[in-house]
DNA sequence: ACAATTTGTCAACTATATTTTACATTTTTT
DNA sequence: AAAAAATGTAAAATATAGTTGACAAATTGT
């Protein structure tokens, strides 16, 4: 899995840390980092929460075209 | 959760049944089953593959106003 | 009305997402 | 240049996503 640029590109519009967007989202920091790292997959429902507080749409930050 | 019945259309729009998209998506129809009655929280690679067999972006389908 | 297919659901199991603690490295601030 | 904050990473534990097999209920076809 490719590193989550989109994230950290939303992160900085709204002038936020991993650790303050972790905990907005209430998942630990680690969880953050892994998938800006790309390193999981994450559920769902952890998508949107990351959403609702980036204000930005699924297609925005989750789409990939390969798998 | 409340039941997905946007994935429900697509598969008609399709004319797939739910064991026809498990097999097309590569997960076992009660996973299938169990998304559609909106019982568990599929992981975004997941709703990707979903989308992708679908046709549809993940907003199309997987968007959520509420939590 | 009957048969076949599709869907809903349960329980026990396996795989993996997420947590916690902890430390090293990089970046930012003074 | 030093201190402080932010980021990358690892190992062990826990929660939950996803599997498998089996059966009942509902839908669809003849």
């Amino acid at each position: 899995m490719p590193r989550n640029i989109a994230i950290k590109v939303a992160r900085a519009e709204k002038d936020m840390t991993q650790t303050a967007l972790a905990k907005a989202v209430g998942v630990s920091r680690q969880t953050m980092n892994a998938i800006e790292q790309g390193e999981y997959n994450p559920t769902i429902k952890l998508c949107r929460s990351i959403c609702r507080v980036l204000d930005k749409k699924l297609d925005d930050l989750f789409w990939e075209d390969e798998e």
